[in-house]
DNA sequence: ATCTATTAATAATC
DNA sequence: TGATTATTAATAGAT
């Protein structure tokens, strides 16, 4: 007869596991156990939660109620409706997002001269004909691309707003196009941060 | 003596708990177990991890290791290294982001064609100086400023995304420069309901 | 992956 | 809000 009796639980240091395999076995049971706890927490409380972790091999594993994204979006935005859906705001989110889309579209032109010599450099649009396509007749793939490319100028933006907010927590000003114009010239290097970002294989 | 006899903790159902007060307790409670949780995988397996949960009232709580920022960036932005500091693909990166650029710039210089209309509608754009500005030297309004047109449009891209993966689950195609894929065990869908929405003093 | 002995979290109550 | 306590739930260590 084999002995059942298991050392059973012990209590353990609140400190890295340096073993990588413990960590990485350790990693996974409590990932389970923290994403049954945040799915509890949004059907008891009905409460809108995201929960994202890294585990050792850097894959990204995420919880999300409704979504990873819309908890995201509600967080760092009040970007409440703008969907489409509310009728009843529809009028307000419709100029809001026309004066949105015109400062993009501003800012881009601008971009586009600033960038002249960039241009030059021998690009050439590959499928310009899909570009002119409204977005809402893209079909997947060309929605696929557009989203990087929104992803890539964000990632720029993100990464400068890191760098200020270890100075000083700004106010979140949030959409007020006329508070902003001053020309604030501190250039601030980025510092590199993370290194190994594409997908580990766990 | 004094009887410190209560019931005790007891089994609940997992359903949305329909008395607002005993809601809004158990949030409390679940919410910093599940904090304390998330920064026990931070600290044990040294994992990047974020937690964001909206209280009933509507307020937002978070936890982050590094930080909130940190994980979001990460996550939500998988691409590659196209930051100054891999200076052994820089080139690559450089020529991938110049034509991601010029795409963009093209796409966007359409769509203002597009919207003439739209911008007829007594659009002018107030700050333009700043938009003059390199993104790298903009500061922290400005860039939550673009940050949010970025994500307007990004927004309607996934909307259209979704639309069409309902219709046909595309084969995630062509020019796959970097998909951003997450692991999402994602869960459980509640039959959401509850409004009681609006900023709730907590 | 599974299985316990224990520890940790927490529902009910004050 | 904060404690207290009876129970349930999570999980460290071993298989």
């Amino acid at each position: 007869m084999e002995r059942k009796t298991n050392a059973g639980r012990k209590k353990i240091e609140m400190k890295l596991i340096s073993a990588s395999d413990a960590r990485q076995v350790t990693f996974s049971k409590r990932r389970s156990g923290l994403f049954k706890k945040a799915s509890e927490l949004a059907t008891l409380c009905d409460s809108e939660t995201a929960v994202i972790a890294f585990s050792p091999g850097g894959k990204a594993f995420s919880f999300g109620h409704p979504s990873v994204e819309a908890v995201i979006n509600r967080y760092d935005g009040q970007s409440q409706a703008l969907d489409a859906g509310d009728q009843s705001v529809q009028t307000e989110n419709l100029r809001e997002l026309i004066q949105r889309y015109n400062a993009l579209l501003d800012l881009l032109e601008v971009e586009k001269k600033r960038g002249g010599a960039i241009k030059r450099m021998g690009m050439e649009m590959k499928a310009k004909t899909w570009l002119l396509t409204p977005v809402e007749n893209l079909n997947s793939a060309q929605l696929q691309i557009l989203k990087v490319l929104m992803e890539d100028l964000k990632k720029r933006v993100n990464q400068q707003r890191e760098e200020f907010s270890k100075k000083a927590r700004a106010p979140r000003p949030l959409l007020d196009l006329n508070t902003v114009e001053a020309d604030d010239p501190s250039a601030s290097n980025l510092s590199k941060n993370n290194s190994m970002e594409g997908g580990g294989s766990e």
